[in-house]
DNA sequence: AAAGCTTAGACAAACACCTGACAAAGACCA
DNA sequence: TGGTCTTTGTCAGGTGTTTGTCTAAGCTTT
């Protein structure tokens, strides 16, 4: 017969549930009761780690382990199909959880919107965030984490495409809401915010253009992947005389580099570049000849900008 | 006997009423009276459960929960439907045709902010246009030549096309925002919105999201360049019987037609599918073998929406 | 001896129950 | 338009139960 058995760690880490937890629902309810070794360890069968899968999906979609535990696994996952479905479509609905402010749960109730592919109320978690945390805190500590961590999820195979497609879809939109609003201090100060020639990922560039927006600056968003003569054109017709790009993969594009050159000529000296991203350690030599200068965080993005405006011809 | 019992929080969560609320309906209204377990606990069974769902919808219709809380759901049911209906076509009511003079206005200040490159100043345009127009005649009378309209300078070289990028962002973002706008009654009516694999213009399929989104769907809005299966797990994740497509260019993909057809298959015949798009033309075989409806324009989009509400298993 | 599993017991947080109260929103009337 | 009454969602306070986590002590393996 074909029935390996799993010690009670490689179960745990299979269940995602705790090995106490695990010992605690045999003990009360026989959950589940597994073989033994000679030695008296617990050592499950495969149907064993289906069974507690099953019961952690049905608790945490809100049924009471005491209820459940002894049924089987087929009835478990008829329970967890209608509840499942009906908890991710129906849960998010009832917004109005007072929140304490937390970012973790900003971040947790973003996920939950993402898995259930809702956009609207992802975007009411994020106006929410927005309120409680303020702008900087929102970009850098719910928006960054929540996109990388369902990228990963994705590449995991936890989470699926489309759940990235509406996860960086309404990320996009807001973000760019908070890029062209209108700031109480209309500033002269222009900042051309794109990515360069074969740079698809736009989130980063986006995230400068809001900063920007935040601290005081117009920013004009051209989107991804342009040609450096229409970045050079764009700043020489509003008379920006600061450009920031991200780049953020791929970090090994043998084009980029003359790209960058020529956007560099083509504005001229006294047009500054600002560079963001993962990528660009990929291409350090290029980005010190053409004089530009790299921020990553907030922190470093407001520097710069508060340096460029001293040195700008309106001052 | 098929009689599962629920406890409160499986109800809570399925129903999308906070349990504070399901207990304060049964105290003063009786509107459900759970059995009890033998320690004193709720448990609902499933007609428990659907007249809850039918109540809170028919209270976010409107109605008052003290006046309706008594009435069987087979009376709830037929309110709720004339309810939603009414609310649906109210939302129309208020759009007259308006005049061109007061379209071209709008158009003209439009393609001012956009040789400006301002996107906050194109954004507060919409703003108002929408407020003058309303949503369908801003698709179609503003939105749909503009886009357009620039992208035919582009091509004669009369503007370049970082203008372009500024408007398609701006609008994308605008139009993204109205598809995810709340509404007021909410519908368990989902519609996937997505372009299918290597289609890359977008702004037809969000078109098609604001205007479903407007009459009252819940538009789940994917983004562009989408693999079948990706397409069909949403709809299925998400219980959606009906897909609209957005086919722009181009035209002639010989690709495309495989991925249309494997999409049929991996949905099957329960879901139906629309499609909208200058592309269209050129794949009139295959999408007549898959049964898909093209729908060119805002009034085609509304019928046949209305009448895959009317086919709905929720009907 | 350190690390990991075992049992049994203990404890605190979470949850469900009930009652009562309050504030916001609607309805009604002047 | 403004004031009053009613409805209704939400919350606090107090009690009992459920449940996840932790501790203590013993055993086995490395």
């Amino acid at each position: 017969m074909n029935e390996p058995k799993h010690p009670i760690q490689v179960v745990a880490r299979r269940t995602g549930l705790n090995p106490d937890v695990i010992r605690a629902w045999e003990r009360r309810y026989q959950a589940v009761i597994p073989q033994r070794a000679s030695n008296g360890r617990r050592l499950y069968s495969d149907e064993d780690v289906e069974k507690l899968t099953l019961l952690r999906r049905a608790t945490s979609a809100g049924r009471r382990i005491g209820d459940i535990a002894s049924q089987s696994s087929d009835e478990l996952y008829s329970l967890i199909e209608t509840d499942e479905l009906a908890a991710a479509q129906a849960r998010v609905i009832p917004s109005k959880r007072p929140s304490t402010g937390s970012v973790m749960e900003h971040f947790e109730e973003c996920l939950d919107a993402i898995t259930a592919m809702n956009s609207s109320h992802l975007k009411s978690c994020l106006i929410k965030a927005d309120k409680v945390l303020g702008i900087p805190f929102l970009l850098e500590d719910l928006l960054r984490p929540l996109i990388s961590h369902v990228r990963d999820e994705c590449r995991r195979g936890n989470m699926r495409q489309c759940h990235e497609r509406v996860a960086t879809a309404t990320v996009r939109s807001y973000m760019y809401n908070l890029a062209t609003s209108e700031n109480s201090t209309e500033s002269r100060h222009n900042l051309i915010v794109s990515t360069p020639m074969g740079q698809q990922y736009d989130l980063i560039a986006l995230r400068m253009a809001v900063a920007a927006n935040f601290y005081g600056w117009n920013a004009i968003y051209l989107g991804t992947d342009l040609a450096p003569e229409e970045i050079a054109y764009a700043s020489q017709q509003t008379q920006s005389y600061s450009i920031a790009l991200g780049i953020a993969s791929p970090a090994d594009d043998p084009h980029l580099a003359n790209a960058l050159r020529e956007l560099k000529t083509k504005v001229g000296p006294n047009v500054s570049l600002l560079v963001g991203g993962n990528a660009v350690t990929g291409y350090t030599e290029v980005l010190q000849e053409i004089d530009a200068v790299v921020v990553q965080t907030m922190g470093e993005l407001r520097m710069e900008l508060d340096r460029l405006k001293r040195l700008s011809p309106y001052n």
